[in-house]
DNA sequence: GTCTATATAGGGATAGAC
DNA sequence: GTCTATCCCTATATAGAC
């Protein structure tokens, strides 16, 4: 493995456990057990760092996305889709922590990742879409507003790691992604019909299962 | 106006516009035309401008808590006080905008703006269950999750601010407000009974028509 | 590629004059 | 209460030896 490589992996470790705002150059290099000077051998700064990963971020997120086009019709499908993303977020979590200042901080990501999320948006939306073209989603006497709806569903994506911190403090991956799946299903399920309703049951239970064992 | 004073109203207006990880006493200083060592003779640094604003923050919280207790059991009375709290929230927003790296920094709030999120979320929790014990809201065919509900109320709360500044970039009190009034009223949208759906909509022409105004 | 040594800059904080 | 001057510390960044 390449030292790029592992200056890479052991940043990003660094970064999603105490936040990048919180590390300097210094601290990298010595958890590597390298010099300073080294580091700056490999990469400009932190900056430069930071930009690497973006880059391996951004690049696996637009496969996903493409994916969405053929996740299917059916919840089951759109489940393990957002599985996957929700996996994918938190890998790179230290991206979601103070997004704020960390694209104040990174101009050169700012306008790029503002980008992906109105993607993610869009995939949302057309997503949702699709599900009420498909009767997988009704409105009954309730008008459904796709916009708020899609709206909440990013907020979820892009704050709940953040919120849940806030609460209860470190969540691991699997309660990160069981929970987040659990409050975008609580989301959907006025506009469930009966199968899709025990459906999401069925997921719930596994969880809290889990949650306990 | 004392000077102590003067320089809490500065910070406020500082910390809001430009974050509070990014600005030093001296740009504080700076901004209120006198030394930095007359700032430090006032309060010891940064650290006890924000503790003196947590201070003001929390009094004030706390007391709007307190009336929810008696905000009534109508959809109506309720949505004046999402108002009142939201715009006490925008008043101190900087709390609001990198909330993990800021309780991090002062261990001093960490504990105290935890406990203050649990409250609101137990005001929550108890709000909902009047309303649907009033039957304002209902379950209908669907079962209602209380505790989903409330964390997402909670999500937007806290994190409706920085959603918003990452999608549309600053938003101004009204549309905040608004906004954010609107999300939660979509949240509760399918529980809610035809006159309440009516009141809502009506919420929400206003708003409209005020955006484009 | 990797190291040590060092230069530079900025923020935090205090002493002491006025 | 307010100012100037100054010091310390930390982070960034580079030069040059190995």
């Amino acid at each position: 493995m390449k030292r790029r490589d592992v200056i890479l992996e052991v940043s990003l470790r660094l970064f999603n456990e105490e936040g990048e705002a919180n590390l300097t150059a210094v601290d990298i290099s010595n958890e590597l057990d390298i010099s300073p000077g080294n580091l700056y051998y490999h990469f400009k700064g932190k900056e430069e760092i930071v930009g690497a990963l973006y880059e391996q971020f951004e690049a696996g997120i637009i496969l996903l996305l493409k994916d969405t086009k053929e996740a299917g019709d059916t919840l089951e499908e759109h489940w393990l889709h957002l599985y996957v993303v929700l996996e994918y977020i938190y890998y790179y979590r230290f991206f979601f922590r103070n997004i704020t200042d960390l694209l104040q901080k990174y101009t050169a990501i700012d306008n790029r990742f503002r980008r992906l999320i109105e993607q993610q948006y869009q995939s949302i939306h057309t997503m949702l879409n699709n599900l009420l073209d498909e009767g997988v989603l009704a409105g009954g006497d309730a008008e459904i507003r796709i916009d708020e709806l899609a709206d909440n569903m990013m907020l979820i994506y892009t704050h709940w790691f953040e919120f849940q911190n806030l609460r209860k403090r470190q969540l691991d991956q699997h309660n990160f992604i069981q929970s987040a799946i659990l409050q975008i299903m609580t989301l959907l399920a006025p506009y469930m019909g009966d199968l899709q309703r025990q459906f999401m049951k069925e997921c719930n239970a596994l969880y809290q299962r889990d949650k306990q064992g």
